[in-house]
RNA sequence: GCGGGUGUAGCUCAGUGGUAGAGCAUCACGUUGCCAACGUGAGGGUCGUGAGUUCAAGUCUCAUCACCCGCUCCA
């Protein structure tokens, strides 16, 4: 039966799928009869039989079926859920609170956002100081400053609100003079006087408008929530912004209990918090999301081996599950962006989808992180407990290092929502969901032909033997057409049809949602052909 | 956080100061013979929210909220 062609996402229109994923039941805006709230996002029936299923599969394949290690034998990993709250000091050490995140600074004229480690590099490129530097006379990366401050002064003047407000807004000239008198390294430091009012020290000027700059502050992403009744610091507490620390936690406790021995693993399914600057994308950066991640821990030596297995199989995985090979890409990240518990690693790959708001380029999916011993390493410094593995058959003690193939099931749900969608202006519904029949929210549906002469009551039983072992759905309502043209937006992959010929020779029709195509089966071999190809 | 845009039925939208509308969808009844048929009927609205102007505001003014796009950010 031929298939038809993949449709490029370039030519999938996320407006139409967020508005299919509404009106099906996918997803919908979280408090939306309020207005909603920015970032988070409230899983539909569909979309949650969608999620579990990616859920399950996830968990499947890697706790209860877990797939064989390059030496052939099936690898050791073990199951938890952890407590979104934990103990404070667990963000200290991990990095998340403190020297976790980047200093900020924020303009007070034009409010923008900086980090402030980038600030100077775009001061150097941004336009307004080469401008500005042209009104007064001299040369940007020049020492030597012999400025024409009224020239600066008429030109910022003139571009008061447009270039560059900041520099408008305070022009005392003895301050200039007396900074042009100290010791300016710069024409930045020169436009930094300016900028500055009378009596404070020069401050670094904002990038894009010439204003000034806070000092560098904190943002720090996590929610906060208060432990107990008091509102104090004592009681302050964070939602956890990744799985991963639960698992860490829980290391020692699961070596004492588990008689798992080096390489093993840790998955953890479950939701993390981050209160993202800004949200965009559908779901795919939204403030509250679940993540599906492994700890793999292992001895030093074979950390390198064990990395690359975890990128090519997990890779793989999310192509098991229909998501296309032209679709996904494998990269590595650059030295500059690795985060911090990655420093000491090998690095890091993340696998990327090609989402239709990302195409031709692609957004991440899946992280797969070489975190060395950081992270056992760091609680055993801040809880005082110890996280060496003594490793019998090569007589050794060590701090295990930890790959972790660390996979967001809120990006996994919206890559199979985005690679299934498939415009098709041939059909009645327009576009289809083209499901891998393991994900499909709903997996077979039941129908008679019309609603009378017997077959609803043939299409009944039908559908009682089918409802307990797969996800099925009984439709008697309507046109036949109509209730196909549903189903294909539900990306059902299969309905079985009970018509006239039914009642006389007991086959049923199957309609498969890709080709169109119908074919005659025994009545009795429904369950066999489902499970064929379930 | 900044700039631009958009808010009217579940969805798509019309409505330029004077009675709140259409198509689709949903539900009921009838009909039905394989890809969103048809007929009849029904339900569904504080016009995002709040002020103001006016005899009168979905419409004009202001504020505010939410969403979308672009910046900024994204361990």
């Amino acid at each position: 039966m031929s298939e038809p062609a993949t449709v490029p996402p370039a030519d999938k229109s996320m407006d139409e799928l967020v508005a299919l994923c509404k009106r099906r039941g996918f997803i919908f805006p979280a408090s939306e009869v309020y207005g909603g709230i920015n970032g988070f996002w409230d899983y539909g029936p569909l979309g949650t039989d969608l999620k579990n299923n990616l859920r399950d599969a996830w968990w499947n394949d890697l706790v209860r079926s877990p797939p064989a290690g390059p030496d052939g034998q099936p690898l050791s990993l073990v199951g938890l859920d952890s407590s979104i709250i934990q103990n404070p000091r667990v963000w200290e050490a991990s990095g998340h609170v403190g020297g976790f995140n980047d200093p900020m600074q924020t303009c007070r004229q034009c409010k923008k956002l900086f980090r402030a480690d980038h600030v100077p590099d775009m001061l150097s490129e941004s336009d307004w100081p080469k401008a500005a530097a042209d009104a007064a006379g001299v040369d940007p990366a020049g020492t030597e400053l012999t400025p024409d401050v009224d020239g600066l002064r008429k030109w910022a003047q003139r571009k008061a609100k447009k270039v560059a407000p900041g520099l408008a807004l305070v022009r005392d000239p003895d301050n200039v003079l007396t900074a042009m008198g100290s010791s300016l390294g710069s024409f930045a430091g020169l436009l930094a006087a300016l900028a500055t009012p009378p009596g404070e020290e020069a401050a670094t000027p904002c990038p894009a408008c010439g204003g000034d700059l806070t000092a560098p502050r904190q943002f720090n992403l996590m929610f906060e929530t208060f432990v107990g009744a008091v509102r104090n610091e004592d009681a302050r507490a964070y939602l956890r912004p990744e799985t991963a620390q639960g698992i860490f936690l829980n290391y020692r406790n699961v070596l004492d209990t588990m008689r798992v021995k080096v390489p093993f693993g840790i998955a953890q399914i479950g939701k993390a918090f981050r209160n993202e600057v800004t949200p965009r994308n559908f779901i795919f950066r939204s403030r509250e999301f679940e993540q599906m991640e492994v700890e793999w821990f292992c001895h030093p030596n074979d950390a390198q081996t064990w990395y690359e297995f975890w990128c090519a199989h997990r890779r793989e995985w999310w192509q098991g599950l229909g998501l296309s090979a032209e679709n996904l890409y494998l990269r590595s990240h650059d030295a500059d962006e690795l985060a911090h518990y990655a420093k000491d690693g090998c690095g890091t790959y993340d696998i990327e989808y090609r989402f239709p708001f990302t195409a031709p380029g692609y957004g991440e999916l899946e992280g797969v992180a070489h975190r060395s011993d950081f992270d056992l390493r760091q609680h055993q410094e801040h809880s005082g407990t110890k996280m060496e593995y003594f490793d019998q058959e090569r007589n050794e003690r060590y701090i295990p290092h930890v790959i972790e193939p660390s996979a967001g099931l809120s990006r996994g749900v919206l890559a199979l929502l985005c690679e299934a969608f498939t415009p098709d202006p041939e059909r009645p519904s327009k576009v289809y969901m083209r499901f891998h029949p393991r994900v499909a929210p709903i997996q077979a549906a039941v129908f008679p032909l019309v609603n009378k002469d017997g077959m609803p009551e043939v299409a009944a039983k039908l559908y009682n033997d089918l409802r307990g072992t797969w996800k099925t759905q009984l439709d008697v309502k309507q046109t036949i057409g109509k209730r196909y043209a549903r189903m294909d937006e539900a990306g059902t992959p299969f309905c079985f049809t009970i018509d006239g010929d039914t009642l006389q020779d007991q086959t049923v029709t199957v309609r498969h949602r890709d080709s169109l195509q119908q074919e005659r089966i025994g009545i009795d071999r429904v369950r066999e052909f489902l499970t064929e190809r379930l």
